[in-house]
DNA sequence: TCAGCTATTTATAAGAT
DNA sequence: TATCTTATAAATAGCTG
């Protein structure tokens, strides 16, 4: 125990809120200190039952985060609840509107092709000049029976 | 100076990092804590030239946010940048492929609809039964119009 | 609930490895 | 550059008003 030449001299120094100019303790500085945040965000995490988003660009640009229970999560919360409906989202919306609407006009227009295959499966197809009276009356019948289709299940 | 009547006994303790159920206490902690959390990350922009965008949901609900340079354009770099491509953006971009498909369909299925347009306009709504030689004939020649107007338009 | 006041616990700047 | 150590600066728990 007793190593009677304990290190002197070195301890913390009160440190200027300022930018530090020395890029590699800058560095050191930041790595640390980034450390104790998330550790505070996560004590008051757990402590208080807090939800809490932490996102940290490096001066190297790169990202450092801390969620609980997860960034996204409340990044989302925030974004909702404060009313906040950024342009994704809006545009989110708008698009959903003009699905259902489209989607609305396409289920009743597909009931209307439903006589088209009708009225071709009775014969519609045929060249119509050549038409004589026998024929006419067949696609009488023809129609007579679509339009049988039709009214029973259109109209 | 030398009040010799200091406060005694007084002074902070340990505490365990475990959810604190006094709900008044966990208040008060928060308050605090949230407040050096706020300090810390402001400290860690100025010293090392950080971005750092913090959301806080208190144990009441209420939120809370530190941004620099402001919350919007760090989560936004995070959400963009980070490749990150969240929920939202996903849903998005699905529902644009969708909407396009069902407006090709919508757009084909409403040409079909004029086909309907015109075979009503030929009279095609009348009563077949009734229909005699002559109105027959007559048919034939609106079929023959409406088959011209349909091969002219879709064909 | 929020702001001061200590007594302590924590975080961390320097230096060494 | 990342960690560990040590002395000191900061944060903060428990009180009080």
């Amino acid at each position: 125990m007793d190593t009677t030449e304990k290190k002197r001299g070195t301890g913390r120094k009160k440190v200027p809120i300022e930018k530090i100019e020395s890029s590699s303790q800058r560095y050191v500085t930041f790595s640390k200190r980034r450390t104790g945040l998330f550790k505070k965000a996560s004590e008051l995490c757990i402590l208080c039952g807090a939800e809490i988003a932490i996102v940290v660009f490096s001066p190297r640009e790169k990202v450092y985060t801390f969620g609980n229970p997860s960034v996204d999560s409340v990044v989302d919360r925030f974004l909702n609840q404060h009313n906040h409906m950024n342009a994704l989202e809006h545009d989110h919306l708008q698009q959903q509107k003009q699905f259902i609407e489209v989607s609305k006009q396409l289920e009743a227009e597909k009931k209307k092709e439903v006589i088209i295959e009708n009225l071709k499966l009775s014969g519609w197809d045929a060249p119509i000049d050549s038409l004589q009276l026998y024929e006419l009356q067949q696609m009488k019948q023809a129609l007579v029976q679509v339009k049988k289709k039709v009214v029973e299940e259109f109209l």
